[in-house]
This record gives C-alpha cells, structure tokens and sequence, in this order.
DNA sequence: CAGTATCCAAAGGGATACTG
DNA sequence: CAGTATCCCTTTGGATACTG
C-alpha cells in the first residue's frame, strides 16, 4: 500500500510502478489469454480463440498486440501453407506466475470476506474469461 | 498462470479468483485512492479529492462506493454542521498492503524490461494518479 | 461538505464481412 | 489461418450545475 508521505516523488514512483503492472494485466480477457499459453507452451491464434469462450477474433488480436508489446508474449509466424502464428510466453513473461498467484489467493480470501455477509455483491463480471466448456 | 490443464473447473476458479482482484483494484484512480486513505488513515471525500490530482468528484464519488462494497474501506458519517464523511480501510483492506507490494515490484521489474530496448512502448497511462505537486 | 443529476464526447467492444 | 475493416450500440468519464 506504500504508506509512505504521499506528494513525495518516491510515493508517486510507487504509484506508477502499481498501475504499471495493472495496465499489463488489464482487459477483459487478458489473464485468460495468457493462461492459454501458458498451458499448452506454445498456442495458435485460432487455438485461443476456442480455449477463450467469448472473445472475439478482434479482441484476442488487440489483446495479443498489447501483450506482445509488453514483451510477455512471443509472436512467431510459421511458413506453413496457409501460414500460422505461434505464442509463447516470454521469460518475462512467465515472471508473470508468482504475481498471477498472489492475485490469486488475495482474490480467494477477498470472495470468501465478501461472501461472508452478502454473497451478491461481489463485483467479479460473471461468465467472463471462463473457458470452454466442451472438449 | 496456473499452468494446471485448462478446461477443469479447477482452473476456472482460478481464473476467477485472480479476476476478483484485478476486479477490486481496477478502475482509474482507486489505487491512489486507497493510498491517500492508507497514509492518512482517515480522510475526508474533499481532502481524497485534492489528494489524488485530475480525479472528479463523480468518479471519486463511484470508486469509493466500489471499495465499501468490497469491504475495503469503511465510510463514517461524523454530524458536523455541515455533515463530513470519513473513510478508512478496513482490515481487509489494509491485507491489499502485500498484493500492492508485489504488484509494484513487478511493476518495476516490468518498467525496466520496457525500457530495456524502447521507452516508448509501456503502456503506463501517463499523468493518471499522480498525487499533488503543490503542497 | 458530500455527494447526485444531466449533458455529451470519446472509447470500448460485439457482429459480420473481407483479405493475403 | 490470422488477422483487418466497418458498422453501430453500449459504456465510460469529464464538465457543470444542483441539493440536503
């Protein structure tokens, strides 16, 4: 929580550092995205368009853009015929698990604090970045 | 990145979870909301809304309400003449400490990756919560 | 003081079609 | 296959004014 003076530049540095890697983090899809990855080492663009139910093509191309531009993901195009695209994490971007964990288990404490009184106000945005279903 | 199989419900709740939490600490200004909380300890809606620079009051007004509803901040109504409201975490807000912690280190580490070759791609939201300059 | 209400421009994001 | 482009509706959020 950094409670340090705030107005300090020190207190603003820490600030940054958070949003940082919240912005990395962030959208919609991002984490389920990365989890694709992460499990099959290397994935297909068209591989986590079905392991990411919901998202749409536009969006898992935004979202890998933006991943890729934070060097968390590695994008290797392959010359088969018709071409495809490869995935992977980066080394970077597997430094991502123990962070990934720790919102992990503050997220189990946080669900079970709110569902402690009141299990409907939870703010998770149901149904979103569950993956498929089906084999 | 819970790299167990996707597609269990194991992994889901996983994905869940970490969702939660990006979903409490998401939204533009609520960690430097948080912070101006955690140093102060108890603060005031006006005084939160100098403390954290460019935010209105309508969107200081929706994050707080976002943090009571997830338990980590607690609003109290003092009967001043006029009525002020102070708020302050909550237990379960002052754990947030730890995760923050990681995510600024990560932060950092990240911010040093990005620079690395091209300090022009992070993605950091520039001139979002930054705290006052002026005392 | 601590918000709420309203207006409005900009961004987000789904559906669908199209391209190399 | 791996995207882009377009249409278009929804959401976000700033500015401003107003209320108990």
């Amino acid at each position: 929580m950094n409670c340090k003076p705030i107005r300090t530049e020190e207190h603003k540095k820490d600030l940054m550092a958070v949003q940082d890697s919240m912005d990395a983090l962030q959208g919609k899809w991002k984490i389920s995205i990365i989890s694709s990855i992460c499990y099959y080492n290397k994935r297909r663009f068209s591989d986590i368009l079905n392991d990411v139910i919901g998202i749409s093509n536009k969006m898992l191309s935004k979202e890998l853009k933006e991943l890729e531009i934070n060097k968390l993901i590695k994008r290797t195009v392959l010359d088969t015929q018709p071409i495809t695209v490869q995935y992977e994490l980066t080394e970077h971007g597997k430094s991502l698990q123990t962070i990934i964990n720790n919102l992990k288990d503050w997220g189990i404490k946080h669900r079970k604090e709110i569902i402690g009184n009141n299990s409907e106000t939870i703010t998770h945005t149901e149904a979103e970045n569950v993956l498929v279903e089906n084999m």
